[in-house]
DNA sequence: ACCTGAACACCGTTCAAGT
DNA sequence: ACCTGAACACCGTTCAAGT
């Protein structure tokens, strides 16, 4: 039908589209939505034709994670190496904000992608910058784990809360029973819905506590002269457990 | 064939031997491997048989991840607050150690199990036992993340190395030129295989530092009267971005 | 050479039919 | 009343057959 000198009306399948239409269906529908055969359908093509431009499932995941990490954009800030590390920081979480199922595909992945690799040497450089010493910035970035990346696991988000005033009030009552050091702790700080990256309360406020504390102790340990070995605290540690 | 009066030869199912061979499952054979179609088999009876005693598989994986929580036995130490408190964590990661699989399914658990509960309360109950108040407690809580069971988010594991040694040689000159940084950072410390939880690098060493790390600023956060509100460097902080 | 329908080897879960 | 085979509604991926 066709002309053979015209394309085809339909634009023609490539890894940037593919890519691009599985993004949007996570952002639209969450990533639990999106299967090869789901995104297939959105794209008006059989299931097969996408194992053309992606080998397999994981490596979309893959590029889909990349492509969200390269959208981290760190505003230029003081020559200040913690107040520059915490831009960069909060720059990832403005993004994981945007993306509210970045993190699981984020923490499934098992090598770090090259967008990952700049942020990371973006990072590294600039605690270096600030005269911290190869193993001391190791060490940093593994306490920051996943905050590096704008989030935080919440290991057991307090799920959705009862909405029924009277389940409410007998779920309080049984852990004011068993657990009333929990429920004494939970009481005690309010959380920000808006500004939480998934449910649970990994919210700014939690965010940005945990991002200092982490940034001043490796400022503290820096200017202490903290080298590799003994515990900091000047307990003594030797051998292994 | 059996008499009625006989039970029968077959060990009847019931809901404490469906946990426990689904965690001898995932302990043997990782947690992948762990379907309820597998798990009937080896219990040799058909899938059905065993939604008598779980609901679904969640409610499996709730129930499995409750039975290692409460493998969770720290040892008695002296009364000091932290002391106790870095006990209960490296209780927890002996015990990881001994599930590989556990972490993945601890986080993704929708809500805490009664056994997490209990932890968290006993956590909860030495930092407050401390002195330190109910809000900070609540901050440390959220800082600690998933470090307070005994594992911390590898966000990139790097993942296995490249045994050809012409390969890993190729790898680290094309690390060399685009991500220095990463690689200077990467070659400063070695990893102990031995204690780390699952793949990467969140070895004894990592995970100590920074619970240290985090114990120590709680204590002097502490010390220094930390109350909610500004941020505690004393740099102005107000509104949301 | 290119494309794809059908099939394969799985999932978790439902439900009606059988005893 | 109890149990379960077959079926349902999905997966990701393979592969041989068709054009």
């Amino acid at each position: 039908m066709t002309p053979a000198s015209a394309p085809a009306a339909r634009t023609p399948l490539n890894r940037a589209r593919v890519v691009a239409e599985a993004l949007a269906t996570a952002d639209e529908a969450g990533l639990e939505s999106l299967s090869m055969r789901s995104l297939a359908d959105r794209l008006g093509v059989v299931p097969m034709a996408l194992y053309k431009h992606v080998s397999n499932k994981e490596e979309l995941l893959d590029a889909m994670v990349d492509a969200v990490i390269r959208e981290i954009q760190p505003r230029d800030v003081a020559d200040d190496w913690k107040e520059a590390a915490r831009e960069q920081v909060m720059a990832a979480r403005r993004t994981m904000l945007q993306h509210p199922w970045a993190w699981r595909a984020i923490e499934t992945r098992e090598a770090p992608s090259p967008a990952a690799l700049d942020r990371m040497e973006a990072m590294i450089g600039t605690l270096r910058s600030g005269g911290l010493s190869a193993p001391l910035v190791h060490h940093v970035m593994h306490t920051l784990g996943s905050r590096l990346w704008g989030f935080s696991q919440e290991v057991f988000a307090t799920g959705p809360q009862p909405t029924d005033p009277q389940a409410a009030q007998e779920a309080m009552e049984m852990m004011a029973a068993r657990w009333p050091s929990v429920l004494e702790s939970a009481m005690s700080t309010l959380h920000q819905q808006d500004t939480a990256v998934g449910p649970g309360c990994d919210d700014e406020t939690e965010f940005t506590f945990a991002l200092d504390l982490i940034l001043d102790a490796a400022e503290r340990l820096h200017t202490q002269g903290w080298t590799p070995g003994p515990r900091s605290d000047g307990a003594t540690r030797v051998g292994a457990p």
